[in-house]
DNA sequence: AACAGGACCTGGTGGC
DNA sequence: TGCCACCAGGTCCTGT
């Protein structure tokens, strides 16, 4: 599912929901999920404060008040969900998938739901978060001062891989997933298998420019709702309406005439992957 | 070192 | 209707 607009509207919506509220008991429902969870974690949950939330790439971050931090991660398939249930509610089991529930004093609860179990639970000393293994190596936000143009030309420079596989490497930025990558490659008229080291300056610069204009129009959307995903509180995000080529095989390119000049959005496949474009706008 | 591919999981969809 | 192959938002790990 989530990529870093749809982890960003995940993380708010549980800081309305959560902050400053007390885990009165939590329980796990599954021995972990890509990993195994932190052995005693519902326990080491409950009595905690829940201080304040971040998000880094695609990670949330919650930190607690004993001094802890929550490492979440949703994969492909997490969800959240929130709701204020009533005692009858608080009776019944948890859904299906649903790995880890807390319940606060303040009468919310929280589910986590990972059906495919990529996604991954940790707690962290909070001194030890920024060394944590899955975060140390990251790249900069995209939507931060640290990303730009030159950035990812440095990045780039002497690489064979395609420009899809490297801005789908965290290490180089944080956040972006399949989605993402093929629209901001689309909008920056940048075909997905050139290679990296092939891009020009000002390409670069062009690219950086519409990863965070793609990224941005999609926080304020709620992000992209398919399959299953849904905001917290239930509402569907919307992007994916405003998506120009990822998962559009063989519909009209939004920005060419139409037939006989453009075929339309085609999709190849790279490591695996779907990538989507418009031959005529992305030239090779 | 860089790169491609497999691995980890479950569920939905479309074809026969 | 049933079965099966294929596809899916991620990313760690291994082998070349």
């Amino acid at each position: 599912m989530p990529e870093l607009p749809e982890v960003e509207t995940v993380m708010r919506g549980m800081r309305v929901h959560l902050e400053g509220h007390t885990i009165s008991r939590a329980s796990t429902h599954h021995t972990g999920l890509r990993w195994p969870f932190p052995p005693g974690l519902a326990q080491a949950l409950e009595g905690q404060r829940i201080d304040g939330f971040a998000r880094r790439g695609k990670y949330i971050l919650i930190t607690l008040s004993g001094g802890n931090v929550v490492v979440l991660h949703l994969g492909m398939s997490g969800r959240v969900l929130l709701s204020r249930p009533t005692q009858a509610e608080r009776a019944a089991p948890a859904a299906l998938h649903e790995h880890l529930v807390i319940e606060t004093g303040e009468g919310a609860r929280c589910g986590l739901v990972d059906p495919r179990r990529f996604g991954m639970v940790d707690l962290v000393p909070v001194a030890g978060v920024e060394g944590h293994r899955l975060l140390a190596g990251m790249g900069p936000e995209p939507l931060g001062n640290r990303f730009d143009g030159p950035w990812l030309a440095a990045k780039g420079r002497g690489r064979r891989t395609s420009i899809k596989a490297l801005l789908l490497d965290q290490r180089v930025v944080a956040g972006l997933g399949n989605i993402y990558v093929s629209e901001a490659l689309f909008r920056a008229r940048i075909h997905p298998a050139r290679a990296a080291g092939e891009i020009s300056g000002a390409e670069y610069d062009e690219l950086a420019t519409q990863v965070r204009a793609v990224l941005g129009e999609a926080i304020a959307a709620g992000g992209s709702s398919l399959r299953d995903y849904v905001q917290p509180d239930g509402e569907l995000g919307y992007f994916q309406h405003a998506w120009r080529v990822y998962g559009r095989e063989g519909a009209g390119c939004p920005d060419c005439p139409g037939p006989p000049a453009c075929d339309g959005v085609e999709r190849i496949t790279q490591s695996g992957r779907s990538s989507f474009f418009c031959p005529r706008q992305q030239e090779a």
